[in-house]
DNA sequence: TCATATT
């Protein structure tokens, strides 16, 4: 009794559910969407390019989408572009790829949940194969012989996949278990990752310190984009059984299909709630350590390295013969010092500058909490910075402990690398040396 | 352990 009518007559059945969103990155910030739409359709058929822009400035974030007609043309795009040219004025070459989700978007994932734990694949498959061809199916199992409770679930189309959907979900038992399975559309990479960085704040582990040169924050950790933090994708709508008209070419983005009762799974199940539950962290740890109220405020666990070269900040600095730091005149006083640095802060973090070769630096072993500033502040001492930047998970906003920072002038850089190389900062030994080239200039 | 970004 299967109705594949109904699940094709709801997608609107306009081409556009072929069409292929890619997202490509190294685009130099000043091209035009119509340079970039001429570019990329002597390789591919192309209907549509879109230049991502900052929503506040509106200028160019250095990406675009591109729209193709298809699978195959995107796949031209992709292998014709991606990594293999560098266009003038970008420091790498084009990164083109499908947009976040697409590649999901075109799967037809299932997710299939309270599976029976003793269940086969022959099982699921007679199930499932009801309703169309299945592509892929994979049992997630503790032991051969013992299921999850779970599955995922590949058709050839959409249109099958989502007959599926309604006829089973909620609605059928299989042999062996007493609540009716669960299927909704497997997560995206996105959700998955938004869930594992919800979890990560949720365990209080892993997050760095809040930095003492923002304003303390439950989520200081997160990218801003994640407040406030997702508050678990449709765990909260029970009785909603009612088939939405599945919009388009895009499936629903958050999942309401779980019937009451239904406790989801050990995958996908998350804390429901997580605002009320987080305490306030590190504030006291700030105010009760001795750099608090000192002119020493931007580094939480910095220790005073044998090696450094003095002046960071209130420090005076050791008559180093190196002429990048601050002279030292009469005045080492606290206003003075906090003046000089506070003004240099605002300038070196932010923008990924680039200076001239052999003026920029890749640093490892940065601590933990140390962002954008406090590594800019920490390789000041040695020139002009153009730019510090520390690189950071994007799902869980921890940092990844290395970073750039950029001079103006090779001088600059080798002399923090003799300065800070091997030097101790929070726990470990900071490695400094010279940023690889990452332009590939063209050898013929 | 060497460069992001997803309207």
């Amino acid at each position: 009794m299967a109705e594949a009518e109904k699940a094709s007559d709801s997608s609107g059945g306009g081409g556009e559910e072929e069409s292929v969103k890619l997202f490509v990155g190294q685009v130099p910030k000043h091209m035009t969407e119509a340079q970039l739409l001429a570019m990329f359709k002597e390789v591919a058929i192309v209907d549509e390019v879109n230049i991502i822009k900052d929503k506040a400035t509106k200028a160019s974030r250095g990406c675009c989408f591109l729209i193709c007609p298809s699978r195959e043309e995107a796949d031209k795009a992709v292998s014709a572009c991606h990594n293999k040219r560098t266009l003038a004025g970008a420091s790498s070459p084009l990164q083109v790829k499908y947009a976040d989700g697409e590649l999901e978007r075109l799967e037809h994932k299932l997710f299939v949940g309270m599976l029976p734990k003793n269940v086969s694949d022959a099982e699921v498959s007679a199930l499932f194969s009801q309703y169309g061809n299945i592509k892929d199916l994979q049992i997630l199992r503790g032991s051969p012989r013992t299921s999850k409770g779970c599955a995922f679930l590949k058709y050839e189309t959409k249109e099958q996949a989502l007959a599926a959907l309604e006829a089973l979900n909620g609605k059928c038992k299989m042999e062996g278990s007493s609540v009716p399975l669960v299927i909704k559309w497997a997560d995206t990479e996105k959700e998955r990752q938004a869930r594992k960085a919800q979890k990560a704040q949720f365990w209080g582990s892993n997050v760095p310190h809040t930095s003492p040169t923002h304003q303390p924050s439950l989520f200081g950790a997160l990218p801003m984009g994640y407040l406030p933090p997702y508050n678990g994708f449709g765990y909260q709508h029970p009785g909603t059984y009612g088939f939405m008209h599945y919009p388009m070419q895009n499936r629903p983005g958050f999942h309401n299909l779980i019937p009451p009762g239904n406790q989801g799974n050990a995958l996908h199940g998350g804390p429901p709630d997580l605002v009320s539950t987080m305490a306030p962290r590190s504030f006291a740890a700030m105010q009760s350590n001795g750099y608090m109220g000192s002119a020493f405020p931007a580094l939480p666990g910095f220790q005073y390295p044998l090696a450094y070269p003095g002046g960071m900040m209130s420090n005076r600095p050791l008559g180093n013969s190196h002429g990048a730091a601050q002279p030292v005149s009469m005045s080492s006083d606290l206003t003075n010092a906090s003046t000089i640095s506070n003004s240099s802060i605002t300038m070196g973090s932010g923008d990924q500058i680039e200076g001239p070769p052999d003026a920029n630096l890749f640093i490892y072993h940065i601590p933990q909490e140390f962002g954008d500033q406090e590594l800019s502040n920490a390789f000041q001492a040695f020139g002009r910075v153009l730019s510090a930047k520390v690189f950071v998970d994007k799902a869980t906003g921890v940092s990844k402990c290395f970073g750039f920072v950029s001079y103006d002038s090779p001088t600059a850089a080798q002399c923090a690398i003799n300065m800070m190389n091997g030097s101790q900062l929070g726990g470990k030994k900071l490695k400094v040396q010279l940023k690889r080239d990452n332009k590939q200039s063209k050898p013929y």
